[in-house]
DNA sequence: CCTTTATGCTTTAAGCCTAAAGAAAGAGGA
DNA sequence: TCCTCTTTCTTTAGGCTTAAAGCATAAAGG
């Protein structure tokens, strides 16, 4: 569609890119120094996620009829063989504790984590993978390594090198303020 | 917390921060050359907007009583003062359709958007802020960027400026992809 | 033993999100 | 006119997410 009904479609911008466009130089710009350049660089970051996050969702659905933050629980057992309980998982995937349990009860009907109670603790129920849970996640990880590389594979090599670091800093200063 | 519970603390680490950590050196690693790294990179930067994402949320819900995806909607109607229609909307906010119309509806119980017929279609609805909506999100993005800025603070600038620039190639990368 | 306090987990209410199906309007051609 | 195809939007079913309330267990102190 050329010439598109005007003033219908949006610059493909995503939220407030440039919220300091309108204003010429500004005098009174709060917190100066550092201007905007956060503002956007925390725009960006959130766009990269977001879009990444929405093809890996599909394919998760489609080829596997999955959801990703069951693959993260699966990935987060798979790293501790002796089994989290929930609130570490909760804590490990950076979700409440209420929604752990939603999703390990799926994963659960499926036979792909088995729940025990702490020997040590009464309220504490220790989850890990079963072995149908290691074989599937196994399958799935394989899938999602394959997705990610093919997704970012016209990223130069130093570059992808560049932001492992940065956003390894990123993440440290973030955790920090929590 | 020095040595806290012997095992029950999980490494405070995102999902599959090293998936390839155990095996020595990989002889037979599947698709060589881009390695982990790209996996690492993605985990990373899910991580990070994870984080800052859960501190806004809190902020937005705690001092303002309203949501994120509702800002983001008073953030992309002010960017186009004439108005979008709700389909413009949901590709700028990269949510689906169906997913706009509860949000726009909720803004305009509050008085904050307003919807009119397009006169040349008579399908689309023109969603545009009102004056209160206008107001509200001045506040709402004033603090918004206070809140970033505060968060990122510890951030050197030059870093900021790399990732605005290394992010904006990746977000480009990531859109052709779609 | 009993009370108080803290911890682990589940439940609930409310909201965000998607895909898919459906309703309504436009656009084009026979 | 009528038929078909497309586009725009809403609705629906299902899943993720949170905060807050509630239940059961544990831990500490009288």
């Amino acid at each position: 569609m050329p010439t598109p009904a005007p003033g219908n479609e949006p610059p493909a911008v995503t939220a407030t890119d440039n919220l300091t466009a309108a204003g010429g130089p500004a005098t009174r710009a709060p917190l100066p120094g550092a201007g905007s350049a956060t503002l956007r660089m925390w725009v960006r970051l959130l766009a990269c996620a977001k879009i990444g996050e929405k093809q890996l969702r599909r394919k998760f659905d489609e080829q596997f009829d999955t959801t990703l933050p069951r693959f993260d629980v699966l990935a987060a057992l798979d790293r501790v063989p002796e089994g989290l309980s929930m609130s570490a998982l909760s804590r490990a995937l950076l979700v409440s504790n209420g929604n752990v349990t939603a999703i390990v009860r799926q994963l659960q009907a499926q036979g792909l984590v088995a729940s025990r109670i702490d020997p040590h603790d009464a309220r504490s129920a220790i989850v890990s993978l079963t072995p149908a849970g290691q074989r599937q996640f196994d399958t799935l990880a394989t899938a999602h390594h394959a997705w990610i590389a093919a997704m970012l594979r016209d990223v130069p090599a130093e570059r992808v090198d560049q932001l492992v670091r940065s956003l390894g800093e990123l993440r440290a200063i973030l955790e920090e303020r929590t």
